[in-house]
DNA sequence: CCAATTATTGAATACACGTTCAATAAAAGC
DNA sequence: GCTTTTATTGAACGTGTATTCAATAATTGG
């Protein structure tokens, strides 16, 4: 016995986080997020409390989607390394794709938000976290599987794998060439192999 | 005949690194730059034009010691291999004494900037570039002193390396540990001893 | 149809922003 | 010492900011 809410919150939602992603956080106004959701001021801090609510009700969509992606890249049927091949080939596809060439939405916050902000930082670790555990556990995988000898570790191929990822995603931004990308991605995957030519 | 300029423009605009290196572009305000360089808002307008200019300085600024350091590092009489190596421990020692996990002015610079701002993005193409021409030339004397066979170009290897520095300073932001670090360089730097095994 | 309840509106608020500029101060030439 | 020239000061300006809130609208239960 109310007055329905009119909007959906999943679509206004995805337009913050389009806002946030291209402009970042401190050159995003109110203004923007208005016109961008269509929603007034006032509906936009009923729904999220404010800016800060709102950004970090981005980050937490943003990370959703791009969980769906890793999980539906890395839990495939195929071989563990070339499940990894072909996350490294969709983060490619995806880098030449997205043509205002905004990157990936929690690298470009975790550079701009000061490291003294934990309630933003620690949860950026926990989201690359996950993602590295992901990692790890596919390695793990390869490596049961007679991969590569046990000189090379998953945990430690893991986070190579993730700086890999920080690293293509940074290059982009200053040379968006898919040949350049490919042969970035060819030397960090060789790393996988080096142990089968002992 | 005239009353002389009291500050040092180069202490003036060290300091205007600082806080923008911290905070970034968006969220620093004029206030902040006053108060850190101690000069008026007027003397900061009239020696650096707007904000935006101070920036463009403090870019250029950071930019020079940078490749002072580059240089300082790539250009020593060791083997070209160790060059290397010793630039990457520098990277890491530097990454791990910052309290303040700044990482790189111009990496922050590139993921906050958009891409249509083709005056700052140009000018960090151009950087970028040159310390990849760093390498190349490195690399290149690698090879003239048999390091690896010709499978591997020096462009390509640039490039991987240079997108390492990228994940490398990425990383830091989220998991300051020094010896995630090394394993990461080691696992870098092992791609260009890939040819030996082959 | 009439409360009761909640959503929406968008003007209003208080403050922070980047920038300017008249007033003042400091040096040098004559 | 007076004029000229330029640097410094910091208040003032207009605009933009995030946020609030009284007024209004839409729905439901009685």
């Amino acid at each position: 016995m109310a007055r329905p809410i009119e909007f959906n919150r999943e679509e206004v939602l995805q337009k913050a986080i389009g806002v946030f992603w291209q402009k970042g956080y401190s050159a995003t106004s109110i203004k923007n997020l208005v016109e961008a959701t269509g929603l007034q001021p006032g509906s936009l801090y009923a729904a999220f409390g404010d800016k800060r609510g709102l950004f970090l009700a981005a980050i937490d969509g943003y990370f959703e989607g791009m969980k769906r992606m890793v999980v539906s890249m890395l839990h495939t049927d195929q071989p563990a390394i070339i499940r990894i091949e072909e996350f490294f080939n969709r983060l490619i596809s995806d880098s030449v794709t997205d043509e205002h060439r905004k990157g990936c939405f929690l690298v470009n916050t975790l550079l701009e938000i000061p490291v003294h902000d934990h309630e933003i930082n620690s949860r950026l670790q926990t989201m690359f976290g996950l993602v590295e555990e992901e990692f790890r556990c596919v390695l793990k995988q390869h490596i049961a599987s007679g991969g590569f000898d046990n000189k090379q570790s998953p945990e430690e191929l893991a986070r190579f794998l993730l700086a890999g990822i920080y690293g293509l995603r940074v290059f982009n931004k200053t040379q968006p060439d898919i040949s350049a990308l490919k042969s970035i991605v060819d030397n960090l995957l060789s790393v996988l192999r080096v142990g089968a030519c002992k």
